[in-house]
DNA sequence: CTTTTATCTGAACGAATGTTCATATAGCAT
DNA sequence: ATGCTATATGAACATTCGTTCAGATAAAAG
């Protein structure tokens, strides 16, 4: 009995995406069978290769939409005014949270199953991951140069930032004790401390 | 043709366990098989189970051990002394890093093997985990009430400073750019300037 | 040398894996 | 009403999985 009510295909497509990042955030890429995911789509398992070539572009293709949709969102943020670069670092913190803690899902995935892409697809994947730490580092220069921060090296200022913020996507609960408001505001100014840059101007 | 060379049983033991670690950073532990392991050792399979109960035991006294060691160096550090909250915070720190350094494959499997825990094995090791944590609060406290540090959410502060450390693992090399004592040192003053406490006294 | 014991092999087990495909059917266009 | 096409089923495939175990063999003990 084969489509058994309706039409499924517009419905079918997203909820195998959806259910795949469940999966794969909750038990990891390699835990997760193929059985498992159609299940929680309701459906056989041969019916998902109507929508994904094999399992291994499920998680490509998760990864991928993931990083372009964050350094889309980076892109946009900065528009065109250029202020200073400690206004541009608390942007960069904004930015930043307000994308990933709506997607805790899609964050946990990006940094947990880099190893189980094939080699190719790990080249792509590093290769927007390295733009947008390459972002945030052109920043911490910028605010070097303007004598702004108070920096000795700005790799692993860099690298410190981001491993604090990716930190978060571990415990962030939407319902947690702290507004998403808050919690940025709180992150922004342990950045701002980071670089050695005084509160306000 | 068994035991074709020599009495393996001290050898052996110890090989498990290093292959063990080895694979589960590489692969993540749901991605590596017995057999990858086994191999790795030069063994057949079977002789596996002479050294383990199976592999659940294997991922779990990894990661048993890693913490407690960490708890440990710790508790042994913090010896009888007890300075200024910012001295006990550069303590952490060093102590941290200086356990973690040299065990880069034992960190990459104490925080991205967890949620491949039986649940039992599971609430052990985040006990720990836990106490951790907890030690490092307990200083930012402190901090906070001798008037050393200005923080206004020691939770949040204890997070970061974690992050910050754990990201460190994602790349470091012994032959890196800058040697151990230098790492430790940059981190030691992120660590106070997040904490909001001048430099020095 | 002989016996004992610790250790490993090699084969096997049922279950689960990712993927393919012939077949069936529901809904659309005519 | 009829045929077409997209979408699903259900069974099958070759592998691989974790684990077990009888039997083989080397080192230790006598």
């Amino acid at each position: 009995m084969a489509r058994t009510t309706g039409s499924h295909s517009q419905k079918t497509g997203p909820k195998v995406t959806q259910a795949a990042q469940r999966l794969f955030a909750q038990y990891g890429y390699a835990a997760v069978s193929m059985r498992q995911i159609a299940a929680e789509v309701g459906v056989q398992v041969g019916a998902l290769y109507n929508y994904t070539p094999d399992k291994q572009s499920l998680l490509f293709s998760l990864m991928q939409e993931h990083m372009s949709g964050l350094l889309a969102a980076w892109k946009s943020q900065q528009g065109g005014a250029k202020g200073t670069a400690l206004e541009a670092l608390m942007a960069f913190v904004h930015c930043h949270m307000q994308y990933h803690l709506p997607r805790s899902e899609a964050v946990f995935i990006a940094y947990m199953e880099l190893r189980n892409l094939t080699a190719d697809n790990f080249g792509q994947i590093e290769k927007l991951r390295k733009t947008y730490e390459d972002a945030l580092e052109a920043i911490i220069k910028t605010g070097i140069q303007t004598g702004e921060f108070e920096v000795t090296d700005s790799k692993i200022v860099t690298l410190a930032i981001i491993g604090m913020l990716k930190e978060v996507s571990t415990w962030y609960r939407p319902d947690g004790r702290l507004s998403d408001v808050a919690l940025i505001e709180r992150y922004q100014t342990m950045a701002r401390q980071l670089v050695g840059a005084p509160a306000q101007v």
